[in-house]
DNA sequence: ATTATCTATAGATCTATAGATAATGC
DNA sequence: ATTATCTATAGATCTATAGATAATGC
């Protein structure tokens, strides 16, 4: 009954995740999470008892707490120039599956209980925006950087790189990490001549 | 047999565009629709014989004209000053329902036809890319800015925009649009100190 | 006559559960 | 004995269609 760790288990995690990740909460079937993980689509309940909203909750915590880890080492590894580290951030979300905020919000959300809704929000907000605020403090302190919005900034930095994946490469005829480099050069530098 | 325009089908295609715009293709369903214009889920066999997807189509590509002259209208009025007709298009798009192109491509797109896909990829490139960089190209000739890249700079300029929706202007404690505001000053004039 | 609407229903799914069966661990 | 898996099925939905009925336009 109770939950175990497993091999089985783990599969059904990535997939779920994977899936989850791509399409959302709502349009994902546990047949298609069973079949990606090798099982029946009934077994799932043995290794999550609680159903659907249990598992997405589980796996988008465990996405959220790689984008936590992920990005603060990305930005501490470049540290302490800016532009290094925002390119490291960037190349991290970019290797992962999009996180979009917006279909969350929207879409995923409404469709889950309040309690998990506070859970994920808080989630998100450490994952996503903590890292890249601190990063942003620390540059101010240094004088690197003349702004003091950090919430503000790190918020419409992340939208902006994950708005790449809906950037076809081959139409662009660039690599999603050059054009987000592009767009960080043009967050520091300003578009007005210098 | 031939769909005819009427006060009842306009009220269907203002349904659809709102729940559409909100939820996506999937998670709409035709009963959401009827129940939002006031008809009898069947009855909107009626007004479109085509189904649930050319109704998507349908109201999608409406929505693409109005953005396209949304934009166009509102950088126009306040050229010739980039800054200003930036402003004007950020107030603009955020004064409609979220145009999440992520979502369309991962979620949305993958459950249409081939044709669909690239009559909406196309409209969208037309609505939400094409007038922005217009107005870039302009202003770069004028000398405002010194960047030539005007569909990487559009791109990253409309995504960040619409990441604001994920934002909650309680928990901000501004607008989207001041927060928009905010972010094209850092994109016009850059984070290092000048 | 034509247009617009509804009721009823077919046929596909989906989530979730009950209960049988097989594999594994003492 | 416990753990893991499957089959079968209940009960909700969904899209789409057929066909009856009501409203409207000549």
């Amino acid at each position: 009954m109770k939950p175990v760790k497993s091999e089985a288990r783990e599969r059904v995690l990535v997939a779920a995740e994977q899936l989850f990740a791509e399409k959302g909460f709502g349009p994902v079937t546990l047949r298609q999470i069973g079949a990606k993980a090798g099982l029946n689509h009934s077994s799932l309940y043995h290794h999550v008892p609680g159903g659907k909203e249990d598992l997405y909750v589980e796996v988008m915590e465990r996405s959220f707490a790689r984008h936590r880890a992920g990005l603060s080492a990305a930005l501490a590894e470049s540290a302490p120039q800016l532009r290094a580290q925002l390119y490291a951030a960037a190349d991290w979300l970019l290797s992962q599956p999009p996180m979009d905020l917006v279909r969350m919000e929207y879409v995923d959300m409404p469709e889950l209980s309040q309690a998990h809704v506070q859970r994920l929000s808080e989630g998100a907000y450490e994952a996503l925006q903590v890292p890249v605020e601190l990063a942003l403090a620390a540059a101010q302190a240094r004088g690197e950087i003349a702004h003091d919005d950090f919430a503000l900034i790190s918020g419409g930095l992340v939208g902006m790189i994950q708005s790449l994946y809906a950037v076809s490469e081959a139409v662009a005829g660039k690599s999603r990490p050059s054009m987000a480099h592009g767009l960080i050069d043009v967050l520091l530098d300003g578009l007005r001549p210098r």
